[in-house]
DNA sequence: ATGAAAGCGCTAACAG
DNA sequence: CTGTTAGCGCTTTCAT
């Protein structure tokens, strides 16, 4: 035995058929909400289902749909404020609308992300919610999907494909916003630390951060961009050593993310430099972390809850053949500086 | 039109029968790598089936097995970073065996959580991992599972049910070390802040708090406990006001999470109360924000990727029936104190 | 507005 | 070791 047998029997519609005397056609029906059926034996359908405990079996409807009402979600973690806020949104809209969220986390790695793909795709969810690991090089783990036509809807570390919608902030403006406040506060020599550029959140980031020192007549020097490997403590040390041992110590920092602007933040304390007067220092994500390091971390806040709803949404409505798959193909939401101690030189 | 049609026909068993000239019933044997069956008709079908791009339909495998090889895991919260351990050790191990992982957050609700745990009825997962919300009076929501035979293992938080086993820390002896170190450090008036006493976390903690003090000749007095909603930062507030304002500030502090644990370093630094000459505390999980938050946090440690991995093993060990439900009720996982500077007064 | 009947793809008892 | 057969519970034409 594999497993110890159920002690109810489970009800089906034939059993409420045969309850009501009707056949199992008509409580199918019932159940379903079809236009076709008499109100009064409809009502007597729902209660009899009620009083007999009546579930529906998703497998056998799903065998017959040929769907599944579930949503396969990729991330590259689970443990940071931002994508726990994304999941939450997620999980609200898909509840409501009556899917289940498949979820399942790459850990940053292109192997997993594959993994991952495989085991969404032979559980035939009817829709996909990705965000990319930091070194997924191809999505060809995705083609069999697109093959299929089950939509994909990429969010924040997106893809750029004629099929998939995807659900971003404008990067570029954050990067810009952020270098640009940094250079407002004195900001001469600027380094900017970031993840693996072929991510499009730190590509446009540093599109960004370019924009603002051409804009203000600073130099762009390669140098100054440190693309790491956000997850190692190891190689962000690294580079830290790299910047203090340098010859000009940068006055200012932009840092990809909120957990290593706080490393970064710990590290220079240690080393005795100054936070904010010696190097003020911007992060992104306004993780709870921001307000907890001293000086609490100016950042960019990121509206996570709401881009899981709408990432959601719009593919639940996919699924309702609401949309054309090609008429939306990109979704930005809004973004914005929140000022706070760690880079702020001059008052307002 | 509700979904776009597939573009590809999907191979089925019958396809596979058909190319070799054998009956679905070995096809299906062989994909299932049952003993009997021809070494080399088995090569011949798991080569065809590749060939041909056949992926098994798990609906009617479902259907047909009344099993849905999907694990249930309702948990408080997905952001914080313990629990998201325990979600990538449920997951590494559930993957392994070919489980699915369906998650829901109650976040912190005894109303969510019953919706949550209504889906998860609906959707016949196999077995449920549950960690209770904070507010949860009764279990009825799980009654069903336990008549059907579909087995719960409780975790972190947790229930005690005959029919149910339970994974935790020793949170009394955690409580006991914690408030034994705070004495050690010249802990008098030791305040406790803990969060809703009808869960065994917390009840535990406040236990292993008392043991300490009466071991140690000081008075327990009902006053020195705030048992407050933990999530809500309004109520920790007029804890801690209520503590600033009372007559006699203690020195120790003793607080249930470190996510709050943190909240109260910065309202005391703020009030101008020096961390720890004149109040040494101690927080509970090992949260990356207590190495961020200065002082840095002294805090139990807990481990919650295995807690995960031992939650779901167990789970999957009941479903092949290698256990008997009753012989193991509860797992213990080891924990123990970290000292950091926020308790340190005396140098070991 | 309702019913009869076929079949979604798979597995397992039974027979050989 | 392999084949035959029945059916898991539901939805959906096609009739009526």
């Amino acid at each position: 035995m594999e497993y110890p047998t159920h002690d109810t029997k489970e009800v089906t519609i034939y059993d409420i058929a045969k309850e009501l005397n009707i056949s199992p056609a008509t409580v199918s029906r019932g159940l379903n909400d079809h236009a076709a059926v008499n109100k009064n034996t409809k009502k007597k359908i729902l209660a009899v289902a009620k009083e007999m405990g009546y579930r529906s079996n998703t497998f056998a409807s799903n065998l017959r749909r040929q769907r599944t009402h579930t949503i396969g979600v990729i991330l590259p973690h689970l443990n940071s404020n931002f994508l726990s806020a994304v999941i939450a949104g997620m999980e609200k809209v898909a509840n409501e609308a009556g899917y289940n969220l498949l979820i399942s986390q790459s850990l940053e790695t292109e192997k997993k992300e594959i993994a991952n793909a495989k085991t969404m795709f032979d559980s035939r969810v009817d829709g996909l919610l990705v965000s990319l690991a930091a070194n997924t090089a191809s999505i060809n783990h995705f083609e069999p999907f697109i093959k299929k036509g089950v939509p994909i809807i990429f969010f924040d570390r997106v893809f750029e494909h004629k099929q998939c919608t995807s659900i971003v902030i404008d990067n570029v403006k954050a990067g810009y916003e952020a270098t640009t406040h940094l250079i407002a506060q004195g900001g001469q020599k600027i380094v900017h630390i970031t993840g693996n550029l072929s991510r499009n959140v730190y590509a446009d980031r540093l599109k960004g951060y370019k924009f603002a020192l051409l804009e203000n007549g600073l130099p762009y020097q390669d140098e100054n961009v440190y693309s790491i490997n956000l997850t190692s403590e190891i190689d962000l040390n690294k580079a830290l050593n790299k910047i203090l041992n340098g010859k000009a110590l940068p006055n200012s920092l932009f840092v990809a993310n909120d957990s290593c602007a706080v490393s970064c933040i710990k590290f220079f304390k240690k080393a005795g430099i100054r936070i904010p007067q010696d190097i003020a220092i911007v992060g992104f994500n306004n993780d709870p972390l921001a307000n907890v390091i001293e000086p609490n971390l100016t950042t960019i806040d990121y509206p996570g809850c709401e881009m899981g709803e709408v990432a959601a949404k719009n593919l639940i409505n996919h699924l309702n053949g609401v949309h054309d798959i090609n008429s939306t193909n990109t979704i930005i939401l809004r973004s914005g500086l929140i000022i706070r101690e760690s880079s702020q030189r001059k008052s307002a």
